[in-house]
DNA sequence: TTTGTATTGTACCAATCAGTACAAATTGAT
DNA sequence: ATCAATTTGTACTGATTGGTACAATACAAA
């Protein structure tokens, strides 16, 4: 019966997708066993710390992914200020798939899961926010207001994350990020 | 042993801090019990649902708080309506604690809790946001942009309590308050 | 094939889950 | 004070929780 090598990636992937759905504390074992087709002695053997070891390779790997696709780019002094941050909302809406899918830092923001992942999370959106506020300023924008321009970008993407999943309705999300596109063009 | 009278109020009010601190599924009987005071007999007694019984309590009694705080002002067709998208924002600061408290139908909205009270989640969002951009349009905005300030408003408050809830910062909120209280003047 | 190791499924554990049953206690009316 | 109705705490239920132990399997090297 058993052994099939599963490549981590897959795992990562679909424990994600049952942190995303269920939250971190209705994430039963019986759900991320299914959705990675994994049985229990896999899943220990993978992560040996349990759901708190799962959740957290699944931070990484999100964290991974925003500063390869996101965070760098906006760093990059080389490039066009403006066009990084074009890019970013591309990288976005991809990344959460024009809104059908949702931000897993962000539900553990919410949630009292954010205790035991409180670092993660706050350093994931703050390392989002001075890297887009960084790129705003060398697009012209002033100390006071890149920085104030980031926080409402920031929290105009989580919101019409929420507003998406809330009306079911994935236009939601693409709108704004249509608003913010000319939004941030405005600096 | 039992028996003391416990004002329907004061139960709902500590249910909903139970679910907004451990969403519906973290949200135990245990937790819901310590929280109020019951023990699972009266807690039984007075929602025989158990607990969907007791969410729908909870997402009824935060309708009918904005119906009467937010949402009704803002369709009163007597009041000058920039006055009443002011009153709004006084009354988000207020009943979310500045930041300090999040918006439970937002959670829900997030969770896979989603389905259950998927009606209830929509009608929310979707009553403020007709109601909101009904008053923008009777303050000069045209029928477009209005449904787009309106969008962006709500997508603002939610992704401002999630950044604000992250950061562990009130701060992130009030000052995306004080941005969207400019932002809506402008209409 | 044989062997050793990495990987896996399954049987189990104590704890906790939501929910039920019911008897004890409190209340208000008389 | 008495009594009926309402409220309440507690003791249970079967199911499910996260986690452990371990034997069976598959794989790569010999």
């Amino acid at each position: 019966m058993p052994a099939r090598i599963q490549s981590r990636e897959r795992i990562i992937a679909g424990l994600a997708d049952v942190f995303r759905e269920h939250g971190f504390e209705g994430a039963s074992l019986a759900h991320i066993s299914k959705a990675t087709g994994l049985g229990k002695g896999s899943l220990y053997h993978a992560f040996p710390g349990g759901k708190d070891d799962m959740a957290a390779a699944v931070l990484n790997d999100i964290d991974a992914w925003f500063e390869a696709h996101v965070f760098a780019p906006l760093d990059d002094q080389t490039q066009n200020p403006a066009k990084a941050v074009d890019a970013m909302l591309d990288a976005c809406a991809e990344y959460f798939y024009c809104g059908g899918r949702v931000c897993l830092v962000g539900v553990f923001a919410l949630s009292d899961t954010r205790d035991a992942f409180a670092t993660a999370v706050h350093d994931y959106f703050r390392r989002w926010e001075t890297a887009l506020s960084g790129a705003l300023r060398r697009a012209g924008a002033g100390k006071a207001k890149a920085k104030a321009l980031a926080e409402e970008t920031l929290a105009r993407i989580q919101g019409a994350l929420t507003l998406a999943r809330a009306f079911d309705d994935t236009m939601y999300f693409e709108r704004e990020i249509i608003r913010l596109r000319k939004r941030l063009k405005e600096v």
